[in-house]
DNA sequence: GTCTGTTTGAAACATACGTTTGAACTGCAG
DNA sequence: CTGCAGTTCAAACGTATGTTTCAAACAGAC
């Protein structure tokens, strides 16, 4: 065996294991089975079961930021001095995604879910850790968003970065399931790319709807500022 | 006491604490000792655990299913023969969610939240419990959509109700928190209504989006059909 | 080969969980 | 008052969890 090949078994068995069931869900016993190593590996190599959460995350969201910068890098330099469109913005965050090296075939839709189940499981550990590790690109990305949306105000702004990041998180982190669904009802085979392809022109235009709001009971368009 | 407010205390206590932690998460122990009643009295009136998470879920879902499909008869009564718009049929929804009697003031969100629980933890008896036990009022609600969106694939469709289905699921279930962050960031106060009355543009605007890719690597846009 | 630091292994630890038990208590019909 | 269903209670059960322990196995330097 390599140096420590226990410790990328590890890795992958959680990162599948995690992805299947959720984090609470998925006991050190069952990670440790599927990885052929020892229980007390998990806790030798990582400290804690937390730990081994933030690790899983760490390998793969490390590079992606990474990859990220340079890409926010690139479009900024093509653009020269004039902000990003929303397209532009969120393709480039999309093609990130997509384009890292995957460890296996499932690889990026595993991820998704995981972040996904980040936000969603309140384990406020995990926030914590992601907030303070990954907190520029994410910065980043929210400015450009900002530029790249000037006409609305900031509550609207606001308001419509979570409806995207819902529809993102949500959509992908249950995306094998409805992959299945769609495979069953419609014999149509998907990827995560064209999930993707889906996805972004849906969020662009939501993120540009007019601001108009509906009265409730009649259905009827009224204009607000 | 009441007959038997006991069932109703336990009822509270595990809406609230499966909203805020999710379903793992969340003991008997936590869910009696907030009760207030002893640890036997789930197992006594409920059964199991499972069968407790079923009943939070009956007991608003019941009457919102009925409160929608009224809100569904009328709606179709009023469009005479023709399908209801997009609009109308999102507003429908989002009313009767709204209008639903709340024992609280957190009321709605903490349902909505436990809705999108119910669809991210892969809890396999809730999903089939909803499923089989309310799929009437869901595929009603498919048909209106399928109608209102008569312009798009089968594919397309499907796809683009699970993002609006995300985009809702994931800012309900998170909006104390994004209420919150927003009135300490910008000092502004928001509703439940008022949320919903962003959602549904966005939502809108996203369902019927020009069916639009893009070209990953360039950003440009290129019509499609 | 022998020593040294690292990694693995089987077993146990303490704790928390969902569930069950059987006795005590309650309210009410006869 | 007695009897009895319905309900509550403290305690225990069996199981599963994350973590710790300590001896055995291993690898590389001398």
């Amino acid at each position: 065996m390599a140096q420590s090949d226990t410790v990328d078994r590890i890795l992958d068995a959680a990162e599948e294991l995690f992805a299947d069931r959720g984090f609470s869900e998925t006991s050190l016993r069952m990670i440790t089975s599927k990885a052929k190593v020892n229980l007390a590996a998990v806790n030798y190599h990582f400290g804690s079961k937390n730990a081994l959460i933030h690790a899983v995350f760490a390998r793969f969201l490390t590079p992606f930021s990474a990859t990220l910068e340079s890409a926010f890098d690139e479009l900024e330099e093509r653009c020269e001095g004039k902000p990003p469109t929303l397209n532009q913005t969120l393709w480039a965050l999309t093609e990130s995604a997509v384009r890292m090296p995957q460890r296996n075939e499932k690889g990026i839709s595993i991820f998704m879910r995981l972040l996904g189940l980040a936000y969603t499981q309140s384990q406020g550990h995990l926030r914590k850790f992601l907030e303070q590790e990954y907190s520029e690109p994410f910065s980043r990305f929210m400015r450009l968003l900002k530029e790249a949306t000037p006409q609305l105000s900031s509550v609207d702004r606001y308001w419509r970065i979570q409806f995207m990041l819902g529809a993102t998180a949500f959509t992908m982190s249950s995306s094998d399931a409805l992959r299945d669904i769609l495979q069953n009802k419609l014999g149509v085979e998907t990827t995560v790319q064209e999930i993707a392809a889906r996805l972004v022109p849906f969020l662009a235009a939501g993120m540009q709807a007019e601001d108009a709001m509906l009265i409730p009971s009649s259905g009827n368009k009224v204009s607000v500022a």
